[in-house]
DNA sequence: TTAGGCATGTAACCCGTTACATGATTTG
DNA sequence: CAAATCATGTAACGGGTTACATGCCTAA
């Protein structure tokens, strides 16, 4: 039962609170989970498929509403809940992180300051937008508390989020600051 | 010249600085950039490979030192130091971030708290272990300044760590309080 | 009517890890 | 001498993205 398929994790997770098709589970992963998580088509469709195959969850015909294209709905077994279970007892594999924009600024002395001052504007300009979306989410929880379960749970992904996400806002203020500091002719080449 | 592959850049900018062997690139990487970067020998040998190939890089039969097994150096050309400077000009693609972690965290209602509250302990452990790196390295670094013409940027690389790890633990320490307030009868299933 | 969202699926490809094989040299 | 470390390499595998193909329905 060595499962190394974090997708088919996260799907078992998904259905364990209700029945969802393939496109369903996306979207939830976009909109909620985008700041630690991603999944695509081409990734969910075949692992569904194996998972059926495997019988850790079952398909439920879920109608062919108002003659609109047919959509697969997929349930959860007493198998899947057992996975996913076992899953969740296991230690937390050491995780493999690639910033790619640390390895640029650490190579950086290559081109010059403004370069890289470019680069970290972007990654904060993207991360300030997250935040944002991180009161949202907020707020939206604080307003349907105790609806679900795992409702400690999600505010403490979140928790995360905002804080990480405080520390790379930071990060990127200061890291600017000192790349203003460089003088051009301490560079190598342009 | 789309380059995607990462591992190439990385190789490019270790090159820029000084020749090396694929051996040394990986210790060089296990060692000062681990917390933010990883590689693995199946990865970097059959890269220099095809480096060489593209003529980026160029074998500088380095010695038979004292009858050793041959130590195969490497060293940059001037195609290889445009391909990463124009790689430094890129934009930063925007990473795709799976912390396994918070995905248990999100459905660990399934499980007792003790079990998440255990998994969040250990990767704390681990995460403090490398605090205590980064203060060696800084220590290293500011005794050492000058000496390189990227010390700017090494030192915002650790400063990167420094805070984002900071976040991580503060986390850590609220998240396992929140858990520990969780009621078991809260829970679905054990 | 056409653009866009809903919905499923596949093929090609790359990226990266793991495990293994080989062999030399150093150190206890 | 055995074990560890230095050093290079390959084969197998799996994970994941991208791009494409298909088709239906709704709203501008």
């Amino acid at each position: 039962m060595k499962t190394k398929n974090k997708t088919r994790n996260l799907i078992l997770g998904l259905l364990c609170e209700s029945p969802l098709s393939g496109y369903e589970i996306k979207k939830i992963v976009d909109s909620r989970f985008s700041f630690f998580w991603s999944e695509s088509f081409g990734q969910i469709y075949p692992v569904l498929e194996k998972m059926k195959e495997d019988g850790v969850i079952l398909e439920t015909e879920s109608a062919n509403t108002s003659g609109r294209r047919k959509i697969r709905k997929y349930e959860i077994t007493p198998e899947g809940i057992a996975e996913m279970t076992f899953w969740l007892t296991e230690p937390v594999e050491k995780e493999t992180v690639r910033y790619e924009i640390l390895l640029k600024l650490f190579f950086s002395n290559l081109v010059s300051p403004e370069v890289m001052i470019e680069h970290i504007r972007e990654f904060q300009r993207n991360h300030r937008k997250q935040q944002l979306l991180f009161d949202g989410f907020e707020k939206e929880l604080t307003n349907t508390i105790h609806l679900h379960n795992n409702h400690p749970q999600v505010l403490m992904t979140l928790l995360f989020g905002q804080k990480v996400y405080k520390a790379y806002d930071e990060w990127c203020t200061e890291a600017i600051d000192l790349l203003r500091k460089i003088k051009p002719e301490q560079e190598c080449a342009t």
